[in-house]
DNA sequence: AATTGAAGATTGTCCTACAATTTTCAATTT
DNA sequence: AAATTGAAAATTGTAGGACAATCTTCAATT
């Protein structure tokens, strides 16, 4: 049976909206790493035929998310701990970018809106809320990419943290101590407070890749 | 008997292939920015059916180098000379990293062919030979990124490259100061040679930047 | 238990078809 | 002449059937 969300939103293409809903199932991990992506499923699924299904399948190739290998189908992408760790090393050059670039052009109600990130932080470390420090989180990083005014910058990083969150859905949830984590979200944006590009890129880059120490420590003990 | 033609088509699918060939036309210049892009010409060009036709095309859109619009087609993308700085920038940052890690793991035969290229382009240089310049300057980043054994900063760094070229194909040639460009391939390589990340990283990064400020400066002559 | 081989499933591609939309271009109006 | 309109033509987006090539499965055989 055809979905009625499909029909109702013309804005997007078809393809499109197939690539953002496959996307989805593999990010909240329906699909695992390594397992095939069956197109006759996919055309049952969506009502579609497999014109678009293929279509969207490329597209998310082309994102690193699924892997086509010819004659046998596309396969969720599985990442080794050495990719991810690959992945970490870029992120931490784009993410250091970002903090630059938003250090030399942050209004004055962005920095509010960044400290405010940085306090829920505190309190949600205050009150042992784990997800809600995931969701501060997230957004304080979404916040500082999407406002470094370099859309070519937040394309490239938001496709790194797709594939990484490929990598994290199964080697277990970052214990990803809160308290370190938030002393340098906190250093990050008092550099961009203080209009410092030079210490914010270092702030920034410092972060990811001390998030990547404490992932590989994590992947060693497991 | 399988025939290479056999064993290409078994590796590589064909809207693979036509992905290729159209973005090679494509930087080529056969196609100008802003052009549109035809299906049922590119049908007739390659003699296949629409579907691997569109699915090729999906493909180029996601490495940026032709935009979709609903109903309308695939254009070849149009770069504003904002958008190619903004790339510059991310770039910057990417050779960087490459400089970094390649500093860390250089080969004594690696160093020699980086000496090799500079080496080369000084020749070119004496020569007035800006063909085998551009060539030599071309193969040095090329071997710079793929060596720094990071298949993810390669990707990423390599579709920026194809971007750019929209906008350079148009926008003349850099007549991109030989001799200027060349002393800091100098201090590029050299810095890999000490084994110097830090010093390496800077170079890199003061190189391409150097670049993005020669362009602004060319474009904002013409 | 390992090997083999036939049946079934899946991918890759082509073809035809058609609705929706856009583009073209000539006729008409201002 | 310039702008507007509207019908014809072209193009995109999608469906669905078809079929060869290849891969997978699984039961029969060694």
């Amino acid at each position: 049976m055809p979905t009625p969300e499909i029909e109702l939103l013309k804005s997007r293409s078809l393809p499109m909206l197939i690539e953002e809903e496959i996307q989805r199932v593999i990010l909240s991990g329906q699909y695992a790493p390594g397992d095939r992506i069956n197109e006759k499923e996919l055309t049952l699924r969506f009502g579609t035929s497999r014109g678009p299904i293929r279509e969207a399948l490329r597209s998310l190739e082309s994102s690193g998310l699924i892997e086509q290998i010819p004659n046998r189908g596309v396969f969720v992408r599985k990442l080794t701990p050495e990719q991810a760790a690959q992945i970490y090393d870029v992120r931490a050059f784009l993410f250091a970018l970002a903090g630059r670039l938003l250090a030399m052009r942050a209004s004055e109600q962005e920095i509010a809106t960044l400290r405010g990130f940085v306090a829920a932080m505190d309190e949600a470390i205050a009150a042992d809320d784990t997800d809600r420090y995931l969701r501060e989180n997230f957004a304080l990083h979404e916040f500082i990419v999407a406002h470094a005014a370099n859309p070519v910058l937040a394309g490239q990083y938001l496709s790194l943290i797709k594939q990484l969150q490929l990598y994290r859905a199964r080697n277990l949830a970052l214990v990803d101590s809160m308290q370190v984590s938030n002393r340098e979200h906190h250093e990050m944006v008092e550099a961009i407070a203080a209009r410092d590009p030079d210490r914010a890129q270092a702030a920034h880059m410092a972060h990811v890749m001390s998030a990547k120490r404490r992932l590989a420590a994590n992947a060693g003990l497991s």
